[in-house]
DNA sequence: TGTACATCAGTGAACGCGCGTTCACTGATGTAC
DNA sequence: TGTACATCAGTGAACGCGCGTTCACTGATGTAC
């Protein structure tokens, strides 16, 4: 119904995400402030606070967003690949590398978010009788948004879980299926911070079609050489 | 001679950039302010504006201080392989992961440093007559630091060139030297940045040995297949 | 259906803080004579 | 060797700003009776 200026905003934490991720397009992803999203969302400076503990929490958010989203793209390549364990792992890199470039954004602070977390704790830590500090939102584990990594590390297993099926195929040289798999990872991954940073003289498709042929180069390179 | 608070300082530009590197140790890349580095090097908050523009000029001369080294690095280890292409190869991939476990602070600075830019760019260009801004200490390209920028294309072109005496040998297959030289290039930067980031159980001497390991499989992607 | 009340999302004034930046200054150093 | 002066690295008070955080509040909504 959209009311003009209603005292209850309806979905406050999806908006101020939202508003986030519009500030963050024009800035680097550090360096916005709670104020500044809650200008963008329009609503008073101290509303996000009902939603979100702090500015990491807000992007602990926009990561968890990303990273459901990520895993999202890369299973959807590897079930459009069919059981092809080769072509999965061709396809698996290409949506790593598509996802990175069509969101930037969320990528960084997926990526980068590790530092803004190291952070938050330094500065939580210095008082040791922590009992007092555990607030109701963090997990078991005792480690801040520990459900973000859990998000992440489940997003690798997808590619773990190619390798496995391609050595199982015969097509994928024997070993942990781990470490076979952070090859092509760091690759897609090194690939798309260049890309990302720049550092790199292709954009757009151009930069589709240079990331395959390099991830295809990197797949030779674990693949069971033919008798 | 070192008196005890000499009213000149002697070389502060350079005790500037030791503070930063003190601070960054303690927290993450952004968020250092000059009054800290200041404060960090016991001088008045003022102070560092006689040797630098702003926060940006002085992480450009802590990224600049690294890619220095860092080439120096990568080209001690294509020296130190001889004159055999796939083992400079080898070894510039573990001297680049190397670097970047020895010496984290330069290494995210040198290449996160991009976002940082772009912010100061962006304050700086709402005003197109751009000729009153033309500091000084810009180079011609008008692209501030880009000086900074040649230094980063120059160590990459140390791969390239591994690369291309490679093809000369007859071990790496044909190709663009640069699009051959992406892989690896992405491969170890990917690594480095997800060993950094603490996204990988590995931590020391077993982080470099994987890095080997993946690069030994990356480099066999590229390599010319024996008859 | 109406009333009374609890709940809690969002408000806005107020605070203290560290920051970047300015500006007139101070005092060490180098140089001309 | 001594004096006078220019230079400029470093000082410290002052400013305005945006931030995070607090706190008593307001008013919309849901629920019990």
């Amino acid at each position: 119904m959209a009311k003009k200026n209603p005292y209850h905003h309806g979905d406050l934490r999806e908006a101020l995400i939202a508003a986030a991720l519009v500030i963050l397009k024009d800035k680097p992803a550090k360096n916005l402030s709670l104020r500044e999203v809650a200008r963008q969302a329009g609503v008073s400076h101290t509303a996000p606070y009902r939603h979100f503990e702090d500015k990491a929490d807000l992007l602990a958010a926009v990561a968890e967003e990303g990273f459901i989203e990520f895993g999202r793209c890369l299973k959807a390549a590897v079930v459009a690949a069919k059981a092809e364990p080769i072509e999965s792992l061709q396809a698996t890199g290409e949506a790593y590398i598509r996802y990175a470039l069509e969101h930037p954004i969320h990528f960084r602070v997926m990526f980068n978010y590790c530092e803004i977390e190291d952070e938050i704790e330094r500065e939580i830590e210095p008082s040791p009788n922590k009992s007092d500090l555990n607030k109701s939102d963090r997990t078991e584990s005792g480690h801040p948004h520990s459900s973000l990594q859990t998000t992440a590390t489940e997003t690798f297993q997808t590619l773990v879980e190619v390798i496995a099926s391609g050595q199982s195929a015969g097509v994928i040289k024997a070993g942990s299926p781990r470490d076979l798999a952070l090859g092509p990872w760091a690759l897609v991954h090194g690939l798309a911070m260049l890309l990302l940073d720049g550092m790199l003289p292709v954009q757009g498709e151009s930069a589709i079609a240079l990331a395959r042929s390099v991830i295809a180069a990197n797949i030779s390179g674990i693949q069971q050489s033919k008798p």
